[in-house]
DNA sequence: CTGAAAGCGCTTACAG
DNA sequence: CTGAAAGCGCTTACAG
């Protein structure tokens, strides 16, 4: 490959001079200039990025943190900062971690690395204590709420609300749940509208109609396992991701459960399938929520982003007489 | 942020003993050593990767083009790279082209200007004459078959032709099928193989049955739209994507066709919703494509990696009458 | 409008 | 075992 320096040989000119052009700078003769470029195009020259890199002490690419690039909620978001990123000049950079902490904590050094310029965490394995102190190297923008960084979210404790008044409404008394991580953010605020919903209603709360660590399809079958053990069922199930939905699906046909007869399904994220599947769920808009993401990580400051979600309603929740 | 100087500085040696501390380097006195490592510890110093790139002409990162970050075809065959480039040091960056000719092309020069040391391409919007060259600059890898490149493909008119054989060993004498973009290799496969396998058997070509521009669900609600206008119809289609067969399942119900009794239908992918739709497809193994791919990448060489596929019989063709 | 020179933060022969 | 120096390929005051 050839550098500048050989580029600035052929054409009789600066090094600078060089650097002006390919920066388009004013001030360099037209004459010069035109050289230059000629010069350039004979040589099929490029700039070495690296170089330009450590100089500036910036990338212009952001990384993106999340536990599974192939889940459908992760890509959602990561579609939505691919969208938004496309029409800046900023890369994007795939940063699974699988929650393993010291995988994340990697990632975070990418950035203090000066390898990234920022990074938008979808999804955390580490406190925010420890990712915290990263902040004063880079940009970090958080997809759930945080005090100290600006942020685009769900208000997870108001879309479970409104789902489950929604099951309420309909006549549901015995109402059951799923969650991912127990112990993550959101987990938490479905735990507490949980409470909170059904308390104000004067419905019994159950604690076994809990059911965690539900990721993908293979969960939402083992919950109808689960399930179908019981003496003493929910009439609905609410679950925090429509593959896991999808799961609860097929494995409901296969025990005989009738679906909305016999189990009433709400889904979450309203994946693209969930329509052929015609799947109730929230959708909450995670397109949305990246492209905002992205936009905190582009422009700095120090914003929360609530993005508002919608319940779609479509055929897995039946109506119970009262 | 500190760096390599400070280091030395305050351990009172030289940088070259930092640079060899930091790289593992053997011939360290003890000593030394641990005064450099304990003064790191102090400055919280961590190294700039920039100029590590520009030294070693590295970055240790793959680009891997494709045109839709969002669609999970892609998103399965870059699961597979994730998963294979997870237990190497090497980073994935996500290169999405919306097909645009020109996009495609500023990734190709990321790797001529040093940003990425190879590209995997998933899908390409240039011809190979215009990719080829850029082989120069780092390692180029596909995922179809390609003569001058290392690569990891399916057998799209073996594939093709297995799913036409079992359709017509079930009966099916009239049968259409979709594409994606009409000039890729996979759809002259396909065309090649409808043809063959046709002729074959003595049954008619009606290429009217050929739905191209088939990319999502809103793909697969048209061709249904389209199908129903027809006198004639084919009694099964064979769909180029699972996402594109969801959509034909969606509007098949919409229009009152029963699926398969009015309509057979064979995906392609098995994405991980199809089971939860009983959809009958064929799994090429994206997954499996992703981690050759990636492979190939990192050791370099000249192998053409096919992928075997697989037939997966659930619901969605039926048996006709012969 | 132009160029010499310093500097970005590392690695790596080379000499000792 | 150790360090001075050159070099990776750029940008950017600074002086003219």
């Amino acid at each position: 490959m050839s550098t500048i320096k050989d580029i600035a040989k052929l054409a009789g000119v600066s090094i600078t001079t060089v650097s002006r052009v390919l920066n388009n700078h004013p001030y360099v003769k037209d004459e010069k200039r035109r050289k230059v470029l000629q010069v350039i195009e004979e040589l099929n020259y490029q700039q070495n990025m690296n170089a330009i890199h450590l100089v500036k002490g910036k990338t212009f690419m952001v990384g993106v943190v999340l536990p599974y690039a192939d889940h459908p909620y992760f890509q959602s978001i990561v579609g939505g900062i691919i969208k938004a990123a496309t029409s800046s000049e900023i890369a994007v950079l795939l940063c699974p971690t699988n929650y393993s902490k010291i995988d994340e904590i990697k990632y975070l050094e990418m950035m203090k690395r000066k390898q990234i310029d920022g990074v938008i965490i979808c999804s955390r394995a580490n406190t925010w204590e420890v990712i915290l102190p990263f902040a004063e190297y880079g940009s970090l923008v958080a997809c759930e709420l945080v005090e100290e960084l600006p942020c685009a979210y769900t208000d997870h404790f108001d879309a479970f609300s409104s789902a489950l008044n929604y099951l309420i409404k309909e006549g549901h008394k015995s109402i059951g749940y799923s969650v991912a991580r127990e112990n993550s953010n959101s987990s938490k605020a479905r735990l507490s509208a949980y409470h909170d919903v059904l308390e104000k209603n004067n419905l019994p709360i159950n604690e076994s109609f809990i059911f965690p660590d539900s990721i993908d399809i293979d969960d939402g079958k083992r919950i109808v396992k689960e399930l179908v053990q019981l003496k003493d069922r929910p009439t609905a199930l609410l679950v925090n991701g429509d593959e896991v939905a999808a799961g609860i699906l097929i494995q409901a046909k296969k025990e005989g459960l009738n679906v909305p007869a016999d189990l009433s399904v709400i889904g979450f994220d309203n994946q693209p399938f969930s329509e052929a599947l015609g799947l109730t769920t929230i959708d909450q808009h995670l397109n949305e929520i990246g492209k905002k993401a992205f936009d905190l990580f582009l422009h700095g400051g120090h914003q929360k982003v609530c993005v508002p979600f919608d319940l779609v309603i479509r055929n897995t929740v039946s109506k119970l007489q009262q």
